[in-house]
DNA sequence: TTCGTATGCTTAATCGATTGAGTAGTGACA
DNA sequence: TGTCACTACTCAATCGATTAAGCATACGAA
């Protein structure tokens, strides 16, 4: 086989010398600074454009000009991330905003927050990203203090209040909340479980929080909080160990899709109706909602707009804006689809 | 505010300096190479550990030495992405092995395959991948030729035949047809539809073509293909569409999981049980599949071992291996969980 | 005419790692 | 003692883009 030579890439050198100048005069009309008369800058850009000229990230960065890469790791076992449809539509969101910008993702699954950390310092010691997305904020988060230090930007996807001053885009979870309190509140439900996540997670604590201020404020007596692992199963043992109690619940508002499902499961084989004798509710939407029979009901929340605002965010830290304000961007929406009914008597 | 100052990011010049040698000898002693002493390599590999030092991505880059990235970018509108559970699990499984070598992933995701082919010739002018992935085969398609054009290494994940020789990691999709029209074959069942996806893409080809084959080794009629977008709705139009036809077949076997919902939603919805009256099976297995009543059989795949194959082929490809060997290495295994049943009479 | 000074460039250094070419120093051997 | 071969280094150039500093040329004003 004949040696193919590739393509040469061609770089502001090549430039220079079709254009008769120097690669600084280049460079300055490439960049739109001054030091380079418009009719030379006309023709600069000209050849630039004939010989598909891209710019070196490597020279950029090795420079100290920023990488144009932002990172994103996930901290999952590889098997549970094909269920979670959290992270594609959110990744796809933030792609809309920075391949606009010129920006592109790095993206690391890892198993641990050990090696998520070890991540973070190995990409900002190699100069691999400007900027970095912190997701899955927990109760005293370890890794924000460390971020912190290292010095990288970031922006932290979670509750502001608990983003220890790091710029921040939460949900409005206290809005969902209501949302969801007031229309059982109309459907006369007086006793509804909350069936939350992982403890751990600033956002069971957080939703726990309004639920129990909803429920005070409308009259509903939020029972039994149980935290579940947000598997299938947990909400089915969630489920029948609510319905075994004395005073059971007439609705059941859970964390999570899956777990919600595992619920509508478990009632619908004891025999109980939904939403006939059980009303439930998904905090989260999923296609998955959509699939069953009947479909759940869920607080839907714009994904894809959620990753976007993120990442809008992060430009904003990266390009060094001093006074990034935190926000709670994205706001959920109570669909209902089939397992919300009024209380049973 | 007072101005904090980042940590300094070690680099080859500090450990330099702190072992008394000159930035090439410490070189040779990071990489292994001959021309330091070995008590002179163990005290420069002890100060690059104490100070942290981390190999600059982007000198490297900038030197010709790869980039330690790799590219995959998922063609889609962002709305779907979320229900395809395919990417995630495949980028876990890309990710298992690449991290495991110091190789980071970049992705992008595009709405259309002219931009997708932008990103490649983006990539790579601005050195920012040292190989890609290209999902989503089509038949004669046109990536491949520029792709190869561009000198990008890469693995095409997608069937070999029609990689245009390029390496490629495939699926045994004719071992999987046979497993899957065995089994309706011992069900007793002799009238079969295939409900197919997109035409365009090579494995909607390649497993007609199998389906055809398997059907007449068997004995059995495969009948009306019906190409779908791969949506629920395709699924229950398909259903419908077929039951109503003169001779309507006993079972469906769908190139897809969502489609196969929507059949077996529609087959129930107007009364047909399955699998009592109607076998149906999903060819691509999901968690979707798992959760619905009744949960459906599928030919399922190790996504994430196919990512990792992939990945592992990859980095053969980008360490300059001349000859990699295109294989097939997802198997499907037939998982019946309860949509199968034996033919009506 | 001569001194600013503004314009439009060029030069050279820089970022961090790599590597071919050079150079001390040591030891062996004729 | 001279020289050949080695070892263990150092030096300097390189990758591509950026940018401070320098340097002609032209133009206007005194």
């Amino acid at each position: 086989m004949a040696m193919r030579k590739p393509p040469s890439r061609p770089t502001i050198a090549e430039i220079a010398k079709q254009s008769g100048v120097s690669a600084g005069a280049v460079s300055y009309a490439l960049n739109g600074r001054p030091g380079v008369s418009d009719e030379t800058r006309k023709r600069i850009l000209e050849v630039a454009r004939e010989v598909g000229w891209v710019p070196s990230t490597a020279a950029r960065a090795l420079r100290g000009g920023g990488t144009a890469t932002l990172g994103l790791v996930i901290t999952r076992e590889p098997d549970v991330l094909g269920i979670e449809p959290f992270f594609m539509s959110f990744v796809a969101g933030i792609e809309k905003v920075i391949s606009a910008r010129g920006y592109a993702l790095l993206l690391q699954v890892t198993p641990d927050p050990e090696r998520e950390l070890q991540t973070y310092r190995e990409w900002w010691s190699a100069r691999r990203v400007d900027g970095i997305f912190v997701t899955d904020l927990a109760i005293d988060d370890q890794r924000l203090p460390i971020v912190n230090e290292i010095g990288l930007p970031v922006v932290v996807v979670g509750d502001p209040e608990y983003s220890d001053g790091l710029p921040a885009v939460g949900s409005d979870d206290a809005a969902a909340a209501n949302a969801a309190m007031e229309r059982l509140a109309e459907l006369g439900h007086k006793r509804v479980a909350h069936i939350t996540g992982p403890e751990r997670f600033v956002h069971t604590h957080v939703r726990s929080e309004a639920m129990a201020r909803a429920g005070e404020r409308l009259g509903i007596q939020v029972v039994a909080e149980v935290n579940t692992d947000y598997s299938v199963a947990a909400g089915t043992s969630a489920c029948h160990q609510l319905l075994d109690a004395a005073n059971p619940p007439t609705a059941m508002v859970f964390d999570n899709d899956l777990t919600a499902l595992g619920a509508v499961r478990a009632a619908t084989g004891r025999g109980v109706d939904v939403p006939g004798e059980l009303s439930v509710l998904a905090w989260d939407d999923s296609p998955l909602c959509e699939l069953t029979v009947p479909a759940l009901s869920a607080l839907s929340r714009d994904v894809s707009a959620y990753g976007a605002d993120a990442a809008t965010m992060l430009l904003n830290v990266v390009d060094g804006s001093t006074d990034v304000k935190s926000v709670r961007s994205s706001v959920a929406r109570l669909v209902d689809r089939g397992t919300l009914g009024p209380a049973p008597r």
